[in-house]
DNA sequence: CACACGTGGAT
DNA sequence: TATCCAAGTGT
């Protein structure tokens, strides 16, 4: 991967050129959509599919058009708004984004993937998706679909290994050109690419503007055999389940929830006390003074 | 660093 | 039906 035979200058072109020819009309991607627009879709699109995400983000803006208009609102109503978008804490997590880009920021959303950092629920990925989309500076732009593509295309293998930021993100800059709204397109296109050809399951290679730059191709779609992703715990009956179920009856009522409510959602009480226990912890529900519990 | 954290569609 | 997967983050 070094001299001559660097290929990555090339992929790069072509997934960039493929893109610039066509892709997905998104809500973010439209002209003059708002930093606050980009910052609310990341925390949506944070492992919840992009069709799912795109009613309530129009909801969410009508609603919350700035940062200073959300933190204005109790954090509950943030969560209720959530609805069933899943991983409710986000919604928490946004929240306060919000009360601390108000507090700290002025109400505008921060530039610098420093400050962005120091946001609440923001993390290398989105830290860096919204400096690149929404201010157009040159940074690697680092989700499941670039580490997918970049697994394949570059290294020759099937699936990505487990995430290691300081090594992904140093194999996403190495495709980036120079110039920052160059570098953007090359950022955007990878992830579209991931999304949309070079998907996990059954990758359409006859379709790929890199196929015949293609590592994991030109050998011959080898297995995959690095180490593999832990095995994914059933949900059904699982602590996360009974989460989901109590939030689903939170954000559904509009007075304090009953003991007897929550009883009769889970059976096991063990179980059950556990969630609400977590949930309490978490700060997605909170105690009514007047018994029952409430989003916060 | 492995794990917990929702929800629903696709295979 | 069971499993996989989805624009990740915090602990």
């Amino acid at each position: 991967m070094d001299g001559a035979d660097d290929q990555r200058p090339a992929i790069a072109g072509r997934v960039a050129d493929w893109y610039r020819e066509d892709h997905r009309d998104l809500p973010w991607r439209r002209p003059g959509f708002t930093a606050w627009g980009t910052l609310v879709s990341e925390f949506m699109l944070q492992q919840t599919p992009v069709a799912r995400v795109i009613p309530r983000l129009e909801e969410w803006l009508d609603r919350w058009p700035t940062p200073a208009d959300l933190a204005a609102s109790p954090a509950g109503e943030a969560v209720r708004a959530w609805a069933n978008l899943g991983y409710p804490r986000r919604a928490l997590w946004l929240h306060a984004a919000a009360v601390q880009i108000t507090e700290r920021h002025g109400g505008d959303v921060p530039r610098d993937v420093e400050a962005l950092l120091a946001l609440t629920g923001i993390g290398d990925y989105t830290a860096r998706a919204v400096a690149v989309f929404s201010f157009g500076d040159r940074h690697p732009v680092v989700d499941t679909n670039t580490r997918r593509v970049i697994a394949r295309a570059v290294h020759g293998q099937g699936q990505p290994g487990p995430p290691h930021a300081r090594r992904d993100l140093a194999a996403m800059d190495a495709l980036l050109p120079d110039d920052d709204g160059d570098a953007a397109v090359v950022n955007a296109a990878m992830m579209e690419l991931g999304a949309v050809v070079c998907v996990a399951r059954s990758p359409r290679c006859d379709e790929c503007p890199v196929a015949e730059l293609c590592a994991w191709r030109a050998t011959g779609y080898p297995a995959y055999d690095g180490p593999t992703k832990g095995v994914q715990k059933a949900y059904e009956g699982s602590d996360r389940h009974v989460r989901g179920l109590i939030m689903r009856e939170l954000r559904a009522a509009h007075v304090p929830v009953t003991d007897a409510e929550i009883a009769s959602l889970w059976p096991e009480s063990v179980q059950r006390d556990r969630a609400l226990a977590g949930l309490l912890a978490d700060g997605l529900a909170v105690r009514s003074s007047r018994g029952g519990y409430l989003l916060p």
